[in-house]
DNA sequence: AAGACGGGGTC
DNA sequence: GACCCAGTCTT
């Protein structure tokens, strides 16, 4: 046993008191009807700071999509994308497909049951791979997320800035040392249910809590308080023109942004970004689509807010009287085709302008 | 260590 | 508005 923060912790008792909580109230969610390690991998990635409730549909759809492996190695990425549309974080797509392909190239489309060779696929990080080692595979592998932090934050009565990669180093260490090596599979997955549902982040459910006598925060009355954590900092904001080009046909004109950086390889309606007070659109259209229009008429506000940034996009509808273009990544599209392309969340509200 | 990377829900 | 969410990758 180790000196300090784990000395007299009670993980003996602390760990039946949770298993048999979680035994008998743990949740029915889709990805816990099976130990597929390919099912638990894909939830895993969903659930990246996105909450149960949002991933279940996009889980249903997904495993309906691509059952296994091969099915998802062999897609296209549009298509992946697609299914991923509306759920954000798209490099989690990409870099799913990406080591799915490699699973089945290297692996023979078995996951990895080894830690080496889990963190060495794009997008599996030191959670994602204890997860699935645990969930899958029933190895004793701590799996550290929000709810962890938060957890034995507070049962712990650990001060330190949980926002800090450190702070997280650190709750992997002791975590190896706590983690049920009878069923880690349960244990992870009980610590997570907890979270989610007693130890919340404002007024955790203390007096229904199973672990609540083993709880130094509770203890000393400082649940509310813990886990300390550092404020993010605000959004930088940024103002865009983003147009509605029609053409004589009643087509529109699309986009497919780059392959890398914010919405990788979405599709969306052509922006102008605003840098100054008084931009010409049509010529500015011209200068950067190289396509000419015209009777531009304004049709709405649009406020989108993402986690670092906040676009505040002016809704404009213009003609054109090109009915081709030749650049790869632009593409007239009928009004009914639209839903065949990936669009991020943003650009699906301007469709309501249409 | 800090920033990039989405979107939705809550208070 | 601020905060949070079953995080990872890049700089």
């Amino acid at each position: 046993m180790s000196q300090g923060i784990l000395q007299d912790f009670n993980n003996f008792q602390f760990e039946e008191d949770l298993l048999n909580w979680y035994y008998e109230n743990k949740r029915d969610l889709p990805w816990r009807r099976s130990h597929d390690p390919y099912k638990v991998w894909v939830s895993e990635i969903m659930l990246q700071q996105t909450k149960v409730d949002t991933v279940i549909p996009y889980f249903h759809r997904f495993m309906e999509r691509f059952p296994t492996v091969y099915d998802l190695a062999k897609a296209e990425e549009q298509d992946v994308l697609k299914a991923w549309e509306g759920l954000g974080y798209y490099s989690r797509a990409k870099n799913l497909q990406a080591a799915v392909k490699e699973v089945v190239a290297t692996y023979n489309g078995k996951v990895p049951d080894d830690a080496k060779e889990l963190e060495s696929l794009k997008g599996v990080g030191p959670y994602t791979k204890g997860a699935i080692l645990s969930i899958a595979y029933n190895q004793p592998v701590p799996a550290v997320d929000g709810n962890v932090m938060r957890v034995f934050s507070r049962v712990l009565k650990i001060e330190d800035d949980i926002a800090l990669a450190k702070s997280k180093k650190q709750m992997e260490k002791y975590l190896e040392e706590l983690i049920s090596k009878d069923d880690p599979s349960s244990y992870n997955q009980a610590i997570m249910d907890l979270g989610a549902t007693i130890c919340t982040p404002k007024s955790p459910a203390c007096l229904v809590c199973p672990v609540a006598e083993h709880c130094r925060a509770f203890q000393d009355g400082v649940q509310e308080v813990l886990p300390i954590k550092s404020k993010a900092k605000k959004q930088k904001k940024l103002q865009y023109i983003a147009l509605l080009v029609k053409n004589e046909k009643d087509e529109f004109l699309i986009e497919k942004r780059p392959n890398t950086g914010l919405l990788a390889d979405l599709w969306q309606f052509p922006m102008i970004e605003v840098v100054s007070k008084e931009i010409d659109i049509e010529s500015e259209f011209l200068k950067q689509y190289g396509l000419t229009v015209r009777n531009q008429q304004k049709k709405g506000d649009l406020k989108h807010v993402f986690s670092h940034l906040i676009w505040e996009l002016e809704i404009h509808e213009v003609e054109t009287e090109e009915k081709t273009v030749t650049a790869p990544r632009l593409r007239f599209v009928k009004k009914n085709d639209l839903k065949t392309y990936p669009f991020p969340v943003s650009h699906q509200n301007m469709m309501k302008f249409i």
